[in-house]
DNA sequence: GATTGATATCAAAAAAACAGATATTGTGTT
DNA sequence: AACACAATATCTGTTTTTTTGATATCAATC
């Protein structure tokens, strides 16, 4: 009549390893329990969530979709768990969140709604705009704390900071590209393969950066706001892309599977962490929110 | 090892009907099964969620708390299983969302992050303001929808709306007062008692209207631009309010209980709904969200 | 075609959930 | 104080579900 949590959670251990077996061994049960609980769940959703490779495990589109919502499931129970061993949170207070595009879209809102179930009490105030301006109105007090990328902070004196994820770059190429599976290519490859660009927020100013300090010149065929269209075209192979995990999924719109792979020689990592400003104590309401997703972000995996 | 989705619904059944026994009919399940449901479910968070009463139960404190997070649970459940039968939703685009603030903090942020899992492919821009300023900026196209109260709509029009939830207004008693548990009070009741009057976006303007609508007045003893606050003193005794079922919780913040009784005579429900600037056809991303919206809360209680 | 490294299947055992009957509790009434 | 009433709690046997451990199967690779 219903999945279980049971099922979610082995499902996720099996999506994250990649292999039943190695699931298994994680989560203290045998193999044939991971696998049975697996196919209980494709039965009873009558989709399948993996193809079963040699190897071990792949997600389905369908099961790629799914992920997400597995993984919101084992957060949602874990927070509602928590959350009445808790002694009573009285903090209240107002406070006001600045955040960018690409991170209230990735990133920020699940975590903004988890906060606001977490103190009833603060009321919040959400604005979404351009990096340059959320900073300015960190400092000129209209904004008391920021959710944005770290890495390049333009009035870094004027604003502290903790890094809430690290996410690691990677090359997106199309299912059987020639580069596909290498592993730890040179990031030299985006000399000669086609590259579509990113130019939402401060995409393009950071790969820029780093791109100049390896004296590397892509050979830039498209560029595009839309993560999603970037997508799409990676996946119908009309070119390859370097982007942060926080935005990857295995799969396009239309279906069709994007690889990823390492680059060796140190790309950077995008920095998603929450500023506020400098020397100036923060309310205790937005201490506590500062706290709270400090606290929530460190043991999850970097993705 | 973990609570289940089994225990949450029979949680959240009996929660609502306040009797084990009705949760237990309207589950199709026996009353034995719903007990030691609950039972399991206390001794596996270790703590009390029900007072036994004679007449059935009640949520302590910590139930209450615990209540708005298992039905997160159950909602982010079914949304999972609903995602997997659902073919590919290929829309994209960029929805501009303009947000109340009171609508924002109790009502459409689960539902935003909702909709993002939903469709991936929208981007979606959140502003929070003052009714007025998002009127004017979906008429200005700055905005493309809005999720505000309807009731009183300034420009409505140049504004198509749809009301998503109609949430009661209901009479706020501290536990014990002279006036629980009567039902059916008239309104003239808060002429005589002192009343604790919200001040945040519209409310006091939507107050003083259905006030003169019949003609009562008031003995307003303070004014707040906090809902916690109104709860706290409230709960402390010190006046009575009249607020919607969306913002009412039956504890405050420190834990004292707060009971609602109904008002005979017609005060009007809080319509929130989603509305776009009139004659003008819907981006279909736009379109989708607004469907989305109307789609899931047409099977919820209004609660 | 044998080996390896993975998943799938099966049957028996263990654990969990359920229904139905009964006990208990608390309120209000006489 | 005893009783009736209306609810929840507990107990027992049964059914269902999950797990395990062993074995079968499959695909890639040597």
């Amino acid at each position: 009549m219903d999945i279980t949590i049971k099922q979610a959670r082995y499902f996720v251990a099996a999506a994250q390893t990649g292999q039943v077996s190695r699931a298994a061994v994680d989560l203290n049960v045998s193999q044939s329990a991971v696998t049975t609980a697996i196919r209980d769940l494709e039965a009873h959703l009558g989709v399948r969530l993996f193809e079963r490779r040699s190897k071990g495990i792949a997600l389905t589109e369908t099961g790629s979709r799914f992920l997400p919502h597995a993984e919101e499931i084992l957060a949602v129970v874990q927070e509602a768990v928590h959350v009445v061993s808790e002694q009573q949170t009285n903090v209240h207070g107002k406070v006001r969140i600045g955040m960018s595009y690409t991170v209230a879209g990735y990133f920020a809102i699940p975590l903004i709604a988890r906060v606001r179930r977490r103190y009833p009490g603060i009321e919040l105030e959400l604005t979404e705009s351009a990096r340059d301006t959320i900073e300015a109105a960190v400092i000129q007090n209209e904004l008391d704390i920021a959710i944005i990328l770290t890495s390049n902070l333009k009035a870094a004196d004027f604003l502290d900071h903790t890094t809430l994820v690290a996410s690691q770059r990677r090359l997106w190429l199309p299912s059987g590209h020639k580069l596909a599976g290498r592993g730890d290519l040179p990031l030299s490859v985006i000399e000669t393969e086609p590259y579509i660009l990113l130019t939402v927020d401060e995409a393009k100013k950071t790969q820029v950066r780093y791109w100049e300090e390896q004296n590397v010149s892509p050979n830039v065929t498209f560029e595009t706001s839309s993560v999603e269209a970037v997508r799409t075209m990676v996946a119908a192979g009309m070119g390859i892309t370097v982007l942060s995990d926080m935005v990857y999924r295995p799969w396009s719109l239309e279906g069709q599977r994007i690889e990823t792979t390492d680059i060796s020689g140190g790309v950077p990592p995008m920095m998603v962490g929450v500023c506020w400003k400098a020397n100036t104590p923060l309310e205790p309401a937005a201490q506590s929110v500062v706290d709270f997703l400090e606290q929530t972000l460190v043991d999850r995996r970097t993705k």
